[in-house]
DNA sequence: CCTACCGATCGGTAGG
DNA sequence: CCTACCGATCGGTAGG
């Protein structure tokens, strides 16, 4: 019983590090076997289908997310403040993701926007709550006075998660170190708030 | 001799289609010949190898980038004036890509940054061009006074291709028809730049 | 969790 | 450009 979820667990982190950088579609059940020395049965039992465990992937990416993007800030007083130190955590996050490829959120959300099926389905919905989060955020600092009264809330989502997302293909492609910083700069252009002293 | 070529240029349409949707990766030669009612030899014979394929499909990709984006302006005064149609063409480019996946461009940079190998190594180089284009007038704009003299260039490229990137999965997943207006919106906050008149 | 196996599909080649 | 075919790998199942 231990065992049977300890081998859960170690499959799907062979998975998310396979796809991170190959992207889920190239976690085959054969590779999986392979890299974790256990028959091909032995690798799909514990899910059923290829589809279940790609699922299950996700649901990892999205905890993952979750733990070490909005947990640490959660608390803090909502609004800009929040707002801030979740940009932050977010582009550290996707600057030190823990998998050998990148970002998996940034993977997944790239490779799966034009299909069909429950990976998609997961991933909008997925993604529309941290939009929500985002959203409460920006209209308690447009409230509060913190951002300026007539700050485009969607155009500035929109941003956010533009800047977030490309820290990953920046890091890797360009072997840009200076991601992180060149994303946080331009998330406080866009919510004009005073860049931040170093 | 004018058929073969008819036939190279039916395969790489085919492979741009299904990739903008699924990746490069499922630009199977099966599947291509099914599409086109075509033997599979008679596909790959056109190219030797799929990744000659995948090659010549990325090829494919930066000629209509350079047609759609950079032809249209690249006579325009060099610096800001040059920049700001360039953003846009780009922008609108990306919403409107004429491959039912979206901008192919965007498809292949998250798809093979994390990877090795010559499709790898192309889009480097073709991004790597892209930058420098995009530096030359932003350099300019700021010596010649359009931009503020304390413009960080680098932050501002990353800026540009960050949301030029994300128009794809912002109407694909989310469904925002505004994605080219919150782009370019996001673009002129980054640029320090008044927003157009509508 | 294993071995052994299934039909389907993969990239590619031989020969025409 | 075609048919016919190759070995490898795919997702998945039977039976234990």
């Amino acid at each position: 019983m231990q065992a049977a979820l300890a081998t859960r667990r170690s499959v799907l982190e062979a998975a998310a590090d396979l796809a991170s950088v190959e992207g889920l579609d190239s976690v085959t059940i054969g590779r999986l076997a392979e890299m974790l020395d256990m028959s091909k049965s032995g690798v799909i039992g514990q899910f059923g289908t290829k589809e279940a465990l790609q699922l299950e992937t996700v649901e990892l990416v999205f905890a993952a997310f979750r733990a070490r993007v909005w947990d640490p800030v959660k608390r803090l007083p909502p609004g800009l403040p929040r707002l801030l130190a979740a940009c932050e955590a977010w582009v550290k996050y996707a600057a030190d993701p823990g998998y050998p490829g990148g970002c998996l959120l940034t993977q997944v959300t790239y490779d799966y926007d034009a299909r069909s099926g429950p990976v998609h389905e997961r991933l909008v919905e997925g993604r529309q709550l941290w939009r929500d989060v985002l959203r409460t955020d920006l209209e308690i600092a447009v409230d509060s006075g913190d951002l300026p009264s007539g700050t485009d809330v969607r155009a500035a989502i929109y941003g956010l998660e533009s800047l977030a997302a490309f820290v990953t293909p920046a890091r890797l492609l360009h072997g840009d170190d200076r991601a992180v910083e060149q994303a946080l700069a331009c998330m406080r252009r866009i919510l004009d708030v005073a860049p931040a002293r170093s």
